[in-house]
DNA sequence: CCTCCGCCGGAAAACCTTTTCCTCAGAAAA
DNA sequence: TTTTCTGAGGAAAAGGTTTTCCGGCGGAGG
């Protein structure tokens, strides 16, 4: 029914539409030269008023607007910056994108996107071809390898990471502060009374687990035990996970992010485990589902739309000095948001305050 | 500390970057002219192995990739396809691109993205931007007026809508069939027993509203009577107006969407209003969410991202015979999911739940 | 009154690729 | 051997816009 045979056409064929009016048409009915044209649409030279009026009704006569390609091809600069994001249904990029998508409107740029599937290769290509076409690429690609990272980033002129970082700090970049967004959890956790913590870590390569293992490994000791659960980034993840972290026969389990912790809490529904009842649960990022779920979800908060902005700042800056000292990262320190999902152990007979026993 | 300054600079300079290999770097290189070259790659015109060994290793050695504007300015096509949503946060816009980029780069096309905010006046313009860029438009404007879209139509020149029809069905576009969708609502809370229902409208202006309303009508009787409850389409509106579908004291509600129903649900438990017991409650759409939620939501499903896909295919579609009989309309029959979120009305047995006799 | 300066507007080049047109060489047919 | 045909590859134009370079005109100063 939907044939590719229509869809060959169109890649080929593009003339069948009606030839739209070009910067000489508009020349011609105001009797002038398409320089006039030009230079009263762009304002680079002062033009006499009787002509400018003259140009300004053909234009509006004939419904001109400039060819992009052609200003693209003379500028060297398109205009549109590209990003490049695992998934878009992940609420997390979704509004990444989102930030970036406004941040560019206000410059009257274009956002160009590309949607790797989670498809672990995928994102180099991406990246690169998008470059072809946009002056500039936001990467969120948290699994690839640092090497990978640094040879895109010699290819891809002004290439902006969102949570991780390439070539030690050389690729500018923003990044949530993980490692004190984990560490905030955990004194958290805590604080409650937990001894023994489950954690549903992320995709085996991702950049953030370093710091999240950082501040994991910072945290346990005697009296804080963290067991470690692979698991993964989607809620489908989440959900396989859950009855590992509760087979750990933890008081706390920690996701490694909402996305994930949804799954979780819907797995433990199912089991009948209540939550923060039987166990406490957390998540990462605060997505605006949190605050709609029963239980409302413990998390630290990410303003997304922030790091989509910000991405595009540092793409805009980056300009500057030819790419000199293009290294710059930003980090977003994200904040502790109590909500209901966690509550002491119940399996504490006393809920010890914060007595640390050496 | 994110200067405009900054900004504008790249906005202005864009010739810092190092200047790319041309083709004609690359014919030099290689020793052949630039039309061999371009043949080489295109593979229009067959070439000789030597030369053709001789061409690909210099676009090798140059890291050559030829400029997009240059090659949109000549063939007048510049293989992407812009997509107009209202919010890409929205998971139900999330998946519709999703969908249309994924088809789009298996035809080895570009997506443009514009996010209008929810503002009602900046799709128009939206769409007419992306249109200079993009060789086709994907609308998602369920609110625009249908005068509005009939202008937007003929400057656009292949517009795509999603969920609304255009010019009596003029313009292409893919739909949900929703009216069928709210029919199998009602048909399943009528089989459960329920006699007054709340309906949680959508935007006033929301074009799917006509169909709905008639299978509304269509539905009501004696025996089944259904009051309108003025809402909109995100779940910040469905938690506001919760309170005034419990205030008509019906035994179900039908929310908009799936994610108004999210709102509805938080406000609900917010109330101490168990779902389903004190009352029923259903969605629209089956978004990833709505099984992960408990209770989980009874909706129907209506796949988005093929919804994407087919706008896709209708844009690739609408290359053939100039854009002649353009006019092309394809429906997408929602299925009907029952899930816990439904349940006979309690008012058969017990006398009133505690609904608050506002 | 003449000359010089400044400003406005037009002509043309440049941006990079594809494609048409043409040439030239080699092979097949007579 | 000569003529014709085929096929490969080069030269050049086209595509729409911006920008540089100039020419011409008017005004001001000498």
């Amino acid at each position: 029914m939907w044939s590719n045979a229509a869809m060959d056409r169109v890649r080929t064929d593009a003339g069948a539409r009606p030839p739209r009016a070009t910067i000489i048409d508009v020349a011609r009915e105001a009797a002038v030269s398409p320089a006039t044209v030009s230079r009263v649409l762009t304002g680079t030279k002062p033009v006499s008023a009787d002509l400018e009026q003259r140009v300004r009704a053909a234009v509006n006569r004939l419904g001109y607007r400039p060819n992009p390609a052609a200003q693209g091809l003379l500028r060297g600069a398109t205009h549109a910056v590209g990003v490049v994001v695992p998934d878009v249904g992940n609420p997390y990029f979704a509004e990444v994108l989102k930030g970036v998508t406004n941040a560019a409107e206000e410059s009257d740029f274009r956002t160009l996107v590309a949607d790797t599937g989670e498809k672990g290769g995928a994102e180099h290509d991406a990246a690169l071809e998008l470059s072809r076409w946009a002056d500039g690429v936001v990467l969120c690609s948290p699994r690839m390898p640092q090497r990978e990272l640094a040879k895109l980033a010699q290819a891809v002129p002004h290439l902006v990471c969102v949570n991780r970082v390439g070539r030690g700090g050389q690729v500018p970049a923003v990044v949530v502060d993980f490692e004190a967004g984990m560490a905030a959890i955990c004194r958290h956790l805590r604080e409650l009374g937990h001894r023994r913590i489950a954690y549903l870590r992320g995709p085996a390569r991702a950049w953030s687990e370093r710091a999240r293992q950082r501040a994991l490994r910072a945290a346990s000791g005697p009296d804080f035990e963290v067991l470690q659960v692979p698991c993964g980034s989607s809620s489908a993840d989440g959900r396989r996970a859950a009855d590992a972290a509760l087979a750990t026969r933890a008081t706390a389990v920690m996701a490694f992010s909402d996305y994930v912790a949804l799954g979780v809490l819907a797995r433990f529904d199912e089991l009948g485990v209540s939550v923060p009842g039987d166990v406490s649960l957390t998540g990462f990022d605060d997505i605006a589902l949190s605050e709609l779920l029963r239980p409302r979800l413990t998390t630290v908060k990410v303003s997304k739309q922030d790091l989509g902005r910000r991405a595009w700042e540092l793409f805009a800056a980056s300009g500057d000095v030819g790419g000199g000292e293009s290294g710059r990262v930003v980090t977003a320190i994200p904040e502790l948001i109590t909500r209901d999902s966690t509550a002491p152990p119940a399996t504490a007979t006393t809920p010890l305050p914060k007595t640390a026993k050496a």
